[in-house]
DNA sequence: AAATAATTCACCATAATTGGTGATTTCTGT
DNA sequence: ACAGAAATCACCAATTATGGTGAATTATTT
């Protein structure tokens, strides 16, 4: 038996919820309120199994309250009811710790399938809210080389990655069969085109504009 | 009609999903391949509304052939096809472009679901799959301190965060109000701690634990 | 063919980092 | 109160990095 609890200002979902479960053997609804005020007492003393939580509520917002149970270490799953499919929500959401994220508007079947994904450690969403997420996903994983950004050369790109890598003038010369005086070369052209002026200074630029795209 | 093509190796793979679609009125398979040799020629040729790819194959890997369609601007939707739920082989597939991830033991009443779903933009995925991908999201959106990685004291850890942003041993002691020789000492536990032995790899090994949460 | 950029190398001097050893004081948990 | 960790500082020696200047050779572009 999965215990559920619901927190939604909209009574009329609260009401088809609280119907749906009604039919369902292996679930049950154990408690619903109308907004999430002191609402870590509220599931400590329900103890549900599953929290349904309205994204976006007058007064303390679903999100806010995800995180004030994570804050707790009350780590019990919970599905965000989003009413449209509003990305930057649903990003908030995700960072404070939610699990699932599904359309009010979804038919209730759906919804007994979604509570046994994130009852069994999954991440239940909508294709269109995945594509979303991957979206962010991908602009956040996708690595520029600095090389564009700085119009650095073929070899200075070269001796940047290995710099990156941590490894010394002497090892790069040898790794690139050059000698130590031409890697302090194009190190200097390095340091003139980035704006740096040391070792530290440009691995951080580079690994900044790799990873968030920009280095400020 | 939704045009499909598939690419997967395994020939009862493509054997049942022929099957499958043979009975499905608004979509058709229009061709199959046990490899991604000239991917690209051949998703030209048969010009599908939907790619169904093996996430790995022997020889050229699905992610790569995902990776040369999007090079070449193909953007039609690619559903990956995992045999099981390879974390890593997902988040590759995710950053080559791919836009929906199911397990091959999915039953094929879902396959056309999912079709439709990447049909319409979407990125449908199981709900463990996405779970993965949420988790490593949000622990880019975190940024998590190594200090808690390689029990960094509070102070080396601030030396650290100094070392990132490209400041000298003289500019940190400055900053923290102690003696350059004090910077000295911090630093070299900090290398004994990360193990390394130059800031160019203590700051590739932060940012890299920062952005993947591995160093590896 | 000429101009420009890229790659290569060298010498010099100064500054910064790295590693070793050792030691004192302050904080923290028991 | 005591043990152990954290933070502080110092001295020494060797290595490495940085910045300046200059220059030759090879590619690339116009």
């Amino acid at each position: 038996m999965i215990k559920i609890i619901l927190f939604d200002d909209n009574r009329n979902i609260c009401d088809s919820i609280g119907l749906l479960f009604s039919t369902i053997d292996d679930m049950i609804l154990v408690a619903s309120y109308h907004n999430v005020e002191d609402v870590v007492d509220k599931v400590r003393k329900a103890n549900p199994d599953v929290i349904l939580m309205d994204i976006d509520m007058s007064g303390i917002t679903g999100i806010e309250a995800v995180r004030r149970l994570r804050s707790k270490n009350i780590s019990i799953p919970v599905i965000m009811l989003t009413g449209f499919e509003d990305a930057d929500k649903v990003f908030a959401s995700i960072c404070a710790g939610a699990n699932g994220y599904i359309l009010k508007s979804a038919n209730m079947n759906e919804l007994v399938g979604h509570i046994k994904d994130v009852h069994n450690g999954g991440a239940p969403m909508t294709p269109i809210i995945a594509r979303k997420v991957l979206d962010r996903f991908v602009k956040l994983q996708a690595a520029p080389h600095p090389e564009e950004d700085f119009n650095l050369s073929k070899r200075e790109d070269q001796v940047l990655q290995l710099l990156v890598k941590g490894k010394s003038y002497k090892m790069i010369a040898e790794e690139l069969n050059i000698s130590y005086e031409t890697v302090h070369s194009h190190v200097r052209r390095i340091y003139q085109k980035l704006q740096v002026n040391s070792v530290s200074e440009a691995v951080s630029k580079t690994l900044s504009l790799r990873f968030w795209g920009t280095t400020s």
